[in-house]
DNA sequence: ATCATGACCATCC
DNA sequence: AGGATGGCCATGA
C-alpha cells in the first residue's frame, strides 16, 4: 500500500527511536495534518503490510494509552514489545511517558 | 460526489 | 475520575 499520507506516517513512525513512544497526534503535527490524528490510527493498521516494517507498538494516544493493543496479533504483544524495549507499561499506559516521549518535530525541523 | 468508518483529540459534565 | 459529544479528515465502496 504505497497510500502516500500512510507512507508519510510510516517514515515518521520507523524514526522512533527504540524504548521512546510517541503518539498519534504528535505525528500528525509532524506531518503537518494536527488534525488527521486519526487516519495516523487507521494508517497503523497497514503497518502489518508495509515494508520495512513499522514499529507500531511505540505509537499511543495522547495519554500514553495502548488504544490500539487489540488490533495486534495478540494484544499482549504490544506491551510485551514495549517491556522488552525498556518501555514500562502499566494497566495499559505507558510509564513516565513524559519521559520516554519522542517528538517526531524535533528531527523533522 | 456522498456516506460510513475509524489504533484520535479536546472539551464538557 | 470516567463517560459522552463534537470535530476533523483520509480512504474505500
Amino acid at each position: 500500500m504505497n497510500t502516500t499520507f500512510y507512507e508519510q506516517v510510516y517514515e515518521i513512525a520507523r524514526l522512533i527511536p527504540l524504548g521512546r513512544v510517541t503518539s498519534y497526534g504528535a505525528i500528525a503535527k509532524s506531518l503537518g495534518a494536527a488534525k488527521s490524528s486519526r487516519m495516523v490510527g487507521h494508517a497503523m493498521l497497514y503497518a502489518g503490510m508495509a515494508h520495512p516494517k513499522v514499529p507500531a507498538h511505540r505509537v499511543v494516544n495522547s495519554s500514553g494509552l495502548l488504544t490500539g493493543k487489540f488490533h495486534f496479533n495478540p494484544p499482549e504483544r504490544m506491551e510485551n514489545l514495549l517491556a522488552k524495549e525498556g518501555v514500562e507499561v502499566k494497566n495499559d499506559k505507558v510509564v513516565n511517558f513524559k519521559k520516554v516521549f519522542w517528538n517526531p518535530m524535533e528531527l523533522e525541523i
